[in-house]
Parts: structure tokens; C-alpha cells; sequence
DNA sequence: ATCCGTTGTCGAAGCGGTTCAACACTGTAT
DNA sequence: ATACAGTGTTGAACCGCTTCGACAACGGAT
């Protein structure tokens, strides 16, 4: 291994100096620098990142703390890593992936691997909370718990997006819609998405006077067409779907078909996912975003700001916007957009 | 922070005692053991983890660079993931995530940051293999490049499967089938699966004597249909199609359908794909599944053999197995088996 | 000529562990 | 009684880097 003192010597300085030339926290000559830069190339050095964190008390790595399982949307998953693993090189920051049940896995990465946290998947009353708290580092939430108790949060505006999309389909003309919402597991966690997700439903059909039918819809073909059919046998004049389940969207389109149900034509399909699953369907499917990437992207911001400096708290909610593809049209004589 | 000393202090012994006691490398008197995992549980101990990789040169982390594009199919890559981290938590260590395009990532990572290195989806002339060979850490390759210079690799016998699936479908009287495979991008990478799939296909179609088709399948609905109409074109009397690609599979199946060809009874289908994609179609897939998980916990395992003492180079290849479903089936009077 | 503020460089003290050589005991063989 | 081989424990060196305080050299103001 060459050391810091390896490239001092070949470039004739201290190993301070060359420590001051590479994170620039002193003035260098120029003169002194290129010798110092030189002597880097030539050697190939790269500072040793243990020795540094122990000296430092930084480590430029901070923790993910995934749901690696296919229960949920995979794709959403992948996305959101994606930013946060790309957001974070662009900060000079690498990213030590921890899986949601590896319970120890906060306290062990705090002592001294990583400079942040940042939790997915939050649970209503998430038992990672009341650890994280307790860390030195900061830590960013994916979710809305019921008390963040101080941390800060990022998350896709589920609630509005519920709203917007019995708003949009209701301008539309329908009257009669369903939800078709993520497998029962993930309602149970009380995964907080899920459940903001159903009360801006419940209430946004509330508030329009229109019944609120919802399903949990397993992610396999026969759980979403038992779904599917549950639906339809509730409301038999059903003329709008809303399906947040991206393992369910093929399956429930290609089940309203085979039900003699043209999509788009009889009946409506709203999905809530990202955009490329929507377009990739055997029919483009209008669908409400979910911005993963950029999710990721926000929350390695936020957590950035946080180390060092303390930094208010805060909460930051996405807005979703609608894309109107070809799963959905305006029932009958159509009402004013 | 609390330090060793702190715990040393408590448990009124030095701090090279509890170093021991903690590490087992010295015998330490059981009373001893006693009063100081106490001390360390009542002040709530972690070691630094920077402090340790400076004093040890390990630090129980290891590198996983993955592809994280939503090109490749996101669930074989979710679950070969998912079994690096599982296993290498079980030994202890943690799992620090890169991107593939993060070229000076190998070298950054590998100067104290990790202990070894796991690439996946490795090419045929790979960049990354003249890097790694030069470091002082192990690497485990994910796939089979033309020259692994002295590393050792794992992978899923893609050849094998290949030949398997022919034969079989062979077997069971189909004389003219089709080999739907991963997208453009991935054959021109020469990603070495998808070549070795190739090959391995080519190799036991001439054996068997029948025709290679084969067509590059785009993930989305409409490019999947392209390809499926594709080789209907080329052969009208087309029985059996191999499909290499989990985000089409959905698309040829339901593009079967609607062109009048059942699945199953008119047509068979034979997907390579992890088991939980191929059960979780509209038809039961009958597959050759990729045991994505466990590849993933066999690279640890190796990986985790070669670092310290130094261990030959090896490649290990899965041995695909077929799990007959319900899209296949005897054509005519059945062959032998 | 003297004082002072800048600018550039350096030596040394940690950071929090691991590990080696040394040493104090104990119990057993001589 | 004496030597001897464990066994258990310790002090100190070291891992490679950052950072603080000190200081030399220089130019400009007085």
C-alpha cells in the first residue's frame, strides 16, 4: 500500500502538506501542489479510507436501509436505490446497502461506517425510530410515520395522489370506481404510504359523494383477477379502476379484457406507478408517477444538509402529476375539465 | 462516543483485554469475560468500525458492484442482491452497493474500504478485470468472461439451460421452436450469459438437428410483440418458443393468446426466469428457473473463502433444473422421454 | 530599521482500535 | 526447593490520516 508519507517524500513536502494540497483546507502553492499531484499520479495513491474516518470522524458512506424482498413493487425498489446510490457518488459519498431485517444493523453501522442514514418502507410506528433518534449521525425517513419525532422525511404525496385520481376520473365522468391497492401484507405493516394512500382515497370520494370500494390485491395473476372479480362483484356498473400495485397492473388489464371489458373504452384504468411501467403495458396506461428516483435523489440531499451542521427538521412531499395515456377517456356526455 | 477505554476502565482491566476478550484471539479467564461483556453491555459498546479497519486492515465490508438500470430484469437482479447481503450478513459483514458506471469506484473502495469484491453481469472483454486483478482484495465474478485472469466465477449454467430447454421441448415432439432473448442492449454488451445462452442454444439445435430461430426481444409490450411476430413470420408452424426475458414474458403470453394460439395446448412456452415470475403469470410457466438468490450466496461464499488466506481460482456454474408447469406439453404422439 | 499581517509549510498529537513481546501467576514435574 | 510450562493480563507500538499550533519567509506600512 503507499501512504500519504509514500507521496510527501517523492514530492519533497510533509504529509501534512499533502494532506492541506488534497482536501484544500489550507492554502498551498501552486508550485508545491503540482508536485504534490505528480507525486499522487505517479504513485497511484488513494488515502487509506479507514485511516481517514479515523481521523476525520468522517466516512463519506452513509447506510440505505432497504425492503430487499419481491413483496413489493420491485421496480419502485430498484428505482429509488438508483438515486439515492447515483445522487450519492455525486456528493463523493458510497452507500452500504442494510436490509430491512437486519434489526442490529443501525447501532453497528453508526459506530463510525457511515455519516447518515437514510430508512425506506417507514412503518406507521416504526421501531427503527426510537434508535435512530439516538444516533449521532442524521437520518432521513422514506414515509410518514405518526411521530418522526424530530427526523426528517421524503415521500411521494400519496394522499393527494389518491385525490387527484378520483378527482381526474370523476371530472371524467365516472361515477363508479374501484382502488385496487397493494398486497394485504403491506397493509398490515401499516407501511405508511399505503395507508395515506387509502385515506386520501376514502376521503376524496368523501368529499365527491362517491363510494369508496377498495381491495387488497395479492401481486400474482390469480390473487389480482380474485381481486379484480371481488371488485366487479361489489359495484357491477363499475366504469373506473385505480390499481396501485405494479405486479397486479398487467393482470388486471389483461382480466378486464378477457371480461369482455375494453380498457379504455368501457372501463378506465388509472395507475399509480412509475412511468415507464405504465407506458411498457399492453395498453399505455394513464397513470399518476411515482417519482422513485427522484425520492432517492431528495433524500440524499436531505440527509447531506444534515451531516455536519444540524438542520431543522423537515418534511418534504412530492406532488404527483397525472399523465393521461390511453387507459382512460371521459365517460358519456363529458362533465367541464 | 464510548470508547474501549471506557469499557476497559469499567470493567478494570486494559483495553487490550477486552480487545481480546472480544476477539478470542488470546484466552481470557471466564470472570474476566464476565465483568467486561458487562461493562460493554451496560455502556452499550460498539468498536469503531474506522478504527478497526486501520489497526486490523479488515473491515467486514465487501463490495457488490450491480447494474442498477431498469434494462435487465430488475427481479433476477432484486434477488441476487437480496443473497449477497442475506449471506453476507450471516458471516458478518456488511455490503457497500456500486454502480456499474462508477469505473473508479473499484480502486476508491478497494483502498480500505472493503475486503473483497463482487461484480455482476460481467462482460465478455471486461473492463473492470485488468482493474480488479491488480488489487490486494479478492474478486468473485458474476458470469464468464473470455479471460478471467486467475479470478474465480459464478454463474448459472446459462449453456445448460439452453440445451436443456431444446432438448426438452424436443422431447416432447416440438421440432420448431423460437428463442425469444434479453434486449438488444444486453447482446451487444456481450453481457456473457446472454452469449453463452446463445451458444448453448445454436450448439443443441444443430445437435438435435432443428432450426435456430432467435430474436433480441425489447422489454416493452409492443417490442415483445414485435419479436413474437418475428419469429411467428419466420416459421408459421412454430410450436414451442424459449423466452429469455422476464419483462416480456407477460406480453408473449397474453400476445399468443390474442393471435389464437393457446398456450399450453397450440403452442408451448418455456421461460429462463426466477420461479416466483414464471408461477406468477396468467398461465403457470413451466421454466427453468435462475437461482438468482443463491448465486448470489455462493459469490459471498467464495469471495469470503479467498479473503485472508489465498485459495485457486474456480468457476462454479448452477446446474439449470426444469419445473415443468402447465404452458408446456406433449405435441402429437408423444416421443419417448 | 521595526513591526505586523499574510502565506505556505511543518512537526506532533491524536483518532480508537489490534497485536506483539513481556511479565506475573499458578500448578506440576523434577 | 527449583525449574518449567502453561495461562491470563498488560503496556506500548503501530495502523494511515487529519488538524492544530508554531514558525519561517516575505512584503508593505510605519
Amino acid at each position: 500500500m503507499t501512504t500519504i508519507d509514500d507521496v510527501a517524500r517523492r514530492a519533497g513536502v510533509s504529509a501534512s502538506t499533502v494532506s492541506y494540497a488534497l482536501s484544500g483546507k489550507r492554502t498551498i502553492s501552486a508550485a508545491t501542489r503540482a508536485r504534490v499531484e505528480k507525486a499522487i499520479a505517479e504513485l497511484g495513491y488513494t488515502p487509506h479510507a479507514g485511516a481517514r474516518a479515523l481521523a476525520s470522524a468522517r466516512t463519506n458512506v452513509l447506510a440505505l436501509m432497504a425492503p430487499l424482498r419481491p413483496d413489493v413493487d420491485v421496480s419502485v425498489i430498484m428505482q429509488f436505490v438508483t438515486g439515492v446510490v447515483t445522487k450519492a457518488r455525486s456528493h463523493d459519498y458510497d452507500v452500504l446497502l442494510l436490509t430491512q431485517e437486519d434489526a442490529a444493523g443501525l447501532s453497528r453501522v453508526a459506530s463510525g461506517m457511515v455519516d447518515g442514514l437514510i430508512l425506506m418502507d417507514v412503518e406507521a410506528k416504526d421501531q427503527r425510530i426510537p434508535v435512530v433518534t439516538q444516533l449521532r449521525q442524521p437520518t432521513i425517513l422514506i414515509g410518514l410515520p405518526e411521530d418522526p419525532q424530530g427526523l426528517s422525511c421524503v415521500d411521494f404525496d400519496f394522499d393527494a395522489a389518491a385525490r387527484l385520481a378520483v378527482r381526474h376520473l370523476h371530472r371524467l365522468g365516472h361515477t363508479s370506481l374501484a382502488l385496487l391497492g397493494p398486497p394485504p401484507a403491506v397493509l398490515e405493516r401499516h407501511t405508511t404510504y399505503a395507508d395515506r394512500l387509502l385515506t386520501g382515497y376514502r376521503a376524496q370520494c368523501a368529499a365527491e359523494g362517491l363510494q369508496p370500494v377498495v381491495e387488497a390485491t395479492g401481486s400474482s395473476h390469480t390473487a389480482a383477477l380474485a381481486a379484480l372479480d371481488a371488485v366487479l362483484a361489489r359495484s357491477e356498473q363499475l366504469t373506473a379502476v385505480v390499481v396501485h400495485n405494479e405486479a397486479a397492473l398487467a393482470s388486471v388489464v389483461s382480466g378486464l379484457h378477457d371480461r369482455g371489458r375494453r380498457v379504455g373504452e368501457d372501463v378506465a384504468v388509472l395507475a399509480l406507478c412509475p412511468a415507464y411501467v405504465a407506458e411498457s403495458q399492453s395498453i399505455p396506461i394513464t397513470s399518476i408517477d411515482i417519482p422513485a428516483l427522484t425520492i432517492g435523489e431528495v433524500a440524499v440531499e436531505m440527509l447531506l444538509e444534515r451531516t455536519g451542521a444540524p438542520h431543522a427538521a423537515e418534511t418534504r412531499l412530492l406532488a404527483p402529476t397525472l399523465h393521461e395515456r390511453q387507459s382512460t377517456f371521459p365517460l358519456e356526455p363529458p362533465v367541464l375539465t
